[in-house]
DNA sequence: GCCAACGTTGGC
DNA sequence: GCCAACGTTGGC
């Protein structure tokens, strides 16, 4: 099993959304990088930690868990979504997406601001300058260090 | 709202 | 295949 952070702006889509529908697919993804992370690696069962990105105290807000393997995301094809993207289509899919399940919330919010002052958090790439990964891995010992700060 | 960082696009 | 221009992300 892996461990994974994954991020949403909660005005787009948040842990309350989540928690209300159950499960969801994670659509919208338009970065390579994070496709191929959910299409080879992310596997049923993985745990991952729901960040707040964009809001007034960006951080780690819940816990959802992997309930569907990539599929491709069809969001892709309608011209009414802001995810449009003509260059993908059924017959070739360019972007895909897993589906996610509500675990819980965190008791608080674990903020980035915080989680840059831990010695132990120091090699995630979240807490480093420039980067947009919207989806990355998160070692098992991070995972435990995070929730421990709860 | 600003803007640094970085990914993508497209002309050549 | 290079790289300048452009668009987006996301913290602040």
């Amino acid at each position: 099993m892996r461990y994974w952070l994954m991020k949403s702006e909660p005005d787009v889509f948040g842990i309350d959304h989540l928690k209300a529908v159950g499960t969801e697919p994670w659509d919208g993804v338009r970065n390579y990088q994070a496709r191929n992370m959910m299409r080879d690696d992310m596997k049923v069962g993985d745990r991952v930690l729901f960040y707040h990105s964009n809001t007034d105290v960006a951080g780690v807000v819940g816990l959802m868990t992997v309930s569907k393997e990539a599929y491709p995301d069809h969001t892709a094809w309608d011209p009414e979504s802001k995810y449009y993207d003509p260059k993908s289509s059924p017959e070739n899919p360019r972007w895909m997406m897993v589906e996610v399940s509500y675990e819980r919330h965190l008791s608080r919010t674990i903020s980035l601001h915080e989680m840059r002052e831990c010695a132990e958090l120091q090699e995630m790439p979240l807490v480093r300058k420039g980067n947009r990964l919207s989806i990355m891995p998160v070692t098992e010992a991070e995972f435990e260090t995070i929730l421990g700060m709860e």
